[in-house]
DNA sequence: GGAGATGTTTCAAG
DNA sequence: GCTTGAAACATCTC
C-alpha cells in the first residue's frame, strides 16, 4: 500500500527509536521478508547498536545504526538496514514487552519501547547492506531531487516512447516513489488518459506535475507529529484526509459511482498497465 | 466462496 | 537487445 508520502510516515513512527540501543532482535525467521537478508545476520550486526539516522528514498526506508557511543570515542562506522513496505507492511511502535503476532516479521527491543515490522501479505522485504555503504548511492534520483531535471529525464526515458503514461509512472527507475494511486492523479492533473504513449506526451509537463503531487503528498503529512503513543500505526492513505475534496482525484477514486473532481463525471475503471486505474472518461479522453 | 487489493520480480512473448 | 504484459508471491477484507 504504501508510496512515498506513506513511506515517510512510516519512517516517522520509528523516529522516536533514534538514539536508543538496540538491546534485543526478535524475529520469524523463515518469513519471506528475509529472502534477501537471513534474520540471523540483522539480529548478528544490530544488537546492541544504536540507531543513529533513519530517512526514506522513493518507497525505501533506509535506517542507520552504529556502534554506542562511549564518552569520546571516533565516530564508528554506520550499518544501515532496509525495509520496504511492499503492499500490507507497516511499522509501528509498542510497549518494550511487545509479543510479536504472527505477522510482526521483527521486533527491534530498546529499554523503553519496541519498534515492530508487520506485513501480512510479506510483499515487503528487509536488506541489512555492508557496514558503510549508503544504500542511496545506488538508488535512482529522487522526484523532488535538483538532479530530477528534464535532461535527466528525457535520458531515462529516450527508448521508451511506446510505453503508457500509467506504466512510465510506476516505473520505480524513473520515479521513484510514486505509486498507483499518485499515478492516477498525475494523469488526472495533465488531462491525460493513463493509457496514452509516452510518445504523444509532454515530457515537461510529466515532470512538472508528478513534483506538484509529490510535494502536495509530502507537504500534508509535515505538521504531522509523529505520534508519540503510535501504537496503532498508520492506515493507508490516513495524510490525504487534511486534502481539500474538491483537489484530489485520491478522494473520490474508490468510492463506487465516483465522479470527477473537476467536471463531475462518472469516473472509469479499467486496468491499465496490469494495475487498477481510474480516470475520467471527460477530462482524460482516449485519444 | 470469490474477487480484488496503494508492489516488485521473474519470465515469456512480441 | 529492448519493451511489454502476465503470473507469482501470501493474506486479508468486502
Amino acid at each position: 500500500m504504501p508510496e512515498l508520502a506513506e513511506v515517510e510516515l512510516a519512517r516517522r513512527i520509528w523516529e522516536p527509536g533514534k538514539g536508543q540501543e538496540i538491546i534485543a532482535v526478535e524475529s520469524h525467521p523463515k518469513t519471506r521478508v528475509y529472502r534477501d537478508t537471513p534474520a540471523r545476520d540483522i539480529q548478528g550486526h544490530l544488537v546492541g547498536k544504536t540507531m543513529v539516522d533513519s530517512r526514506t528514498h522513493g518507497k525505501r526506508l533506509i535506517f542507520g545504526f552504529a556502534d554506542s557511543l562511549s564518552g569520546s570515542s571516533p565516530r564508528t562506522s554506520v550499518t544501515y538496514l532496509e525495509v520496504h513496505l511492499g503492499m500490507s507492511g507497516r511499522l509501528f511502535l509498542a510497549d518494550p514487552e511487545h509479543h510479536p503476532d504472527k505477522h510482526d516479521h521483527f521486533v527491534l527491543r530498546t529499554k523503553s519501547i519496541s519498534l515492530v515490522y508487520s506485513d501480512y501479505r510479506q510483499f515487503g522485504r528487509v536488506y541489512l547492506h555492508p557496514p558503510d555503504t549508503k544504500p542511496w548511492d545506488a538508488l535512482p534520483v529522487e522526484v523532488l531531487h535538483t538532479r530530477f531535471t528534464l535532461a535527466y529525464l528525457r535520458r531515462l526515458t529516450a527508448r521508451r516512447k511506446g510505453t503508457s503514461l500509467k506504466a512510465l509512472l510506476l516505473d520505480q527507475s524513473i520515479f521513484p516513489g510514486i505509486g498507483n494511486w499518485m499515478a492516477d492523479e498525475i494523469s488526472w492533473r495533465l488531462y491525460r488518459y493513463p493509457g496514452t504513449a509516452l510518445r504523444e506526451l509532454d515530457l515537461a509537463a510529466i515532470r512538472q506535475v508528478s513534483r506538484q503531487v509529490c510535494r502536495g503528498a509530502l507537504r500534508h503529512i509535515a505538521d504531522k507529529n509523529s505520534p508519540r503513543d503510535g501504537t496503532r500505526g498508520f492506515s493507508p492513505g490516513s495524510y490525504v484526509e487534511q486534502v481539500p475534496p474538491s483537489c484530489w482525484l485520491f478522494q473520490h477514486r474508490w468510492k463506487a459511482g465516483g465522479s470527477c473532481p473537476r467536471c463531475h463525471s462518472t469516473l472509469q475503471r479499467g486496468t491499465i498497465a496490469t494495475r487498477t486505474t481510474a480516470w475520467c472518461p471527460y477530462c482524460q479522453p482516449k485519444t
